[in-house]
DNA sequence: ATATAATATGCAAAGCGTTGAATATTCAAT
DNA sequence: ATTGAATATTCAACGCTTTGCATATTATAT
């Protein structure tokens, strides 16, 4: 492992994290594991747009999954993953250089969600 | 301010973070201030490469500048940003989703180093 | 075996980032 | 005013990412 390989593995775990969709589906993941159906419902994507995410954040490590009949789960791969993430926010600044509030995490059964945590 | 838009300001930061060339100039930086002259000679690439991936680090607001007759001293904007880049590289992991060790920064002056710092 | 529900993968068009090279700017010195 | 040194900007070619859409897979129930 050369010195240029560890900031190109460094870079690329930044890379995964640099989307918008990917940073609520670590941010919904932080508070628990989530099946598909319930991620694509919250996020007002369509299902393969979910997927495709979830095989990035997969293919960089940081989200594991667990099959349960049809349903998949995902959760966070490294449980220090939310607590990095959340001190990263405090260094987010707007384009006027002011620091940024981010939303609440929405938690509880989903109304319109088709998956057995909110089906109850 | 909406909370897509603060994932999407979280993601451009992000974004300017994903780039082996740029986490070693504000690994650099975390050192102590550089001017390009230094980063060019540490990096081994030409002068308008390193004052490309710089315009894209101050754009996101993640280093200043400042003027000193000829020479331009860049650094960290944010002194939370290194103690934070640290604590992320306990998460980078390799191929194999081995943890990755990263090279210590090198410091002291250039011998091939025309700024002022290298030549005394 | 078939049908259905949940999820994954493959693919193409459009957009964006990266890089090298040429050129422009800024400052100091003569 | 001109030169030289340090740095910044611009531009174009290339490659990678994003996104929507069609299709494939996997598991369950009948």
């Amino acid at each position: 492992m050369t010195a240029r390989d560890s900031f190109e593995l460094q870079a690329q775990l930044f890379r995964a994290l640099s989307h918008p969709v990917r940073l609520r589906i670590l941010q919904i993941l932080a508070d628990q594991e989530a099946c598909v159906c319930h991620l694509k419902t919250i996020l007002h994507r369509p299902q393969p747009y979910v997927s495709q995410q979830l095989a990035t954040l997969r293919d960089a490590g940081l989200v594991s999954d667990r099959r349960e009949g049809t349903l998949i789960f995902y959760r966070l791969a490294d449980d220090r993953l939310a607590t990095w993430l959340d001190l990263g926010k405090e260094l987010v600044k707007d384009g006027d250089g002011n620091p940024v509030s981010f939303p609440p995490a929405l938690e509880g059964a989903l109304a319109n969600c088709p998956c057995p945590r909110c089906q109850e």
